[in-house]
DNA sequence: AAATGAACTTCACAAATGTGAATTAATTGG
DNA sequence: CCAATTAATTCACATTTGTGAAGTTCATTT
């Protein structure tokens, strides 16, 4: 069981996460504070699986995670990895409560604050902040993707591992380098001889 | 000028557009009819420039366009081609109101429905449509461009290029493949090798 | 601490893509 | 319709990345 204390804790680093984009009013917090639930996860927990409808909406407070799928030839393909605090949900299936093909992989121990996938409809309308927060937080979403497309059109391999070294150090520490490469879209081995290069 | 009955036509192009994932009451219709204004332009026309504050939210009724800008070393990166009936708006810079380093470029002769940005902010008041449509159009960017980062992280510069065959035909057909190349990721010449294998 | 298995690295070779120059084709403007 | 420009192709060669096997390191379990 989590204590009282470590729960404050988390809506705590939730509520700051929020902050960055918007504010929350004391009615929205006490909302927050009824649906979101808070779990502790282990290390290589899958918290959603693929050929299911996900059930919750998560809030990384701390931890490592991933999403991946397999394709047609049943490789996994990582397309997220994330630490907290964070936001962090396969996002398109969510929406539209439909069968997943994702797995939601926590890939470290994790402390997660979750809420229901059907709560979500019902806090869109007791709540001012959620819509709000939604689009920008949408728009965000937009604008990261819109970057990566770029550094995968115009960066070589070496080239975009060198910016995710950059931008993602504590990830790089704390995620086995095969998911990496996967997400760079480069193969292990081909990392492995670039972190050689680079020395 | 652009007559009456053409504009007209302009219209039904962009309700029978927006129904494909709203309902558009009538008092919405008037509203854009209010706002939105026919233009026509001229092939290899700039529409909206990189270091301004792009003007315009423009609807494509007809024609190819891209956005494009250029990379440190100033070579163009082209990261949208589209066909009307479309929205086509360098989305970032739009929502913020920034200086864009973004060229919105009108590949063929266009036709387009276009309003001020600030207006914008009128119509999301006054209507009931657009915060749902905006919010739904989001969605299915985040959900496009998605798929997009998987096709760049793990198919081949051949098997993009066939995908981008299958999937828009009209448009290998109507802009240059310099252009389709910057997009796909590949060299012109490395596209010109790939479509002579093929045959 | 030993054993097991997974992750990572290394290597040699293959395949794919980039590069720049030269050529041909297509388009545009007068 | 011709000249000039731009786009596209082709080629030879360089560079990057993929592939699979073998070896090493690291972590986990007992």
């Amino acid at each position: 069981m989590i204590d009282s204390q470590t729960t404050e804790h988390y809506f705590d680093v939730l509520f700051t996460y929020v902050r960055l984009l918007v504010d929350i009013p004391k009615i929205d917090q006490h909302i927050c504070r009824e649906y979101f639930k808070p779990i502790v996860v282990k290390k290589d927990t899958l918290l959603e699986k693929e050929g299911t409808v996900h059930g919750y909406h998560n809030f990384i407070v701390k931890g490592y995670m991933r999403i991946f799928h397999h394709d047609q030839n049943d490789e996994e393909i990582t397309t997220n990895i994330n630490d907290g605090p964070r936001f962090f949900t396969s996002y398109n299936h969510f929406v539209h409560k439909s069968i997943s093909n994702e797995n939601l992989h926590c890939i470290t121990d994790c402390e997660l604050l979750r809420i229901k996938r059907d709560d979500v409809d019902i806090t869109a309308k007791l709540g001012i902040t959620q819509l709000d927060y939604s689009m920008k937080i949408l728009q965000y979403h937009l604008e990261k993707n819109k970057q990566r497309t770029i550094d995968l059109t115009t960066l070589t391999a070496e080239e975009r591992y060198l910016k995710f070294m950059r931008n993602s150090p504590s990830i790089l520490k704390n995620v086995p380098l095969k998911y990496i490469a996967s997400y760079l879209g480069m193969n292990p081995g081909s990392l492995s001889r670039i972190r050689a290069q680079i020395g």
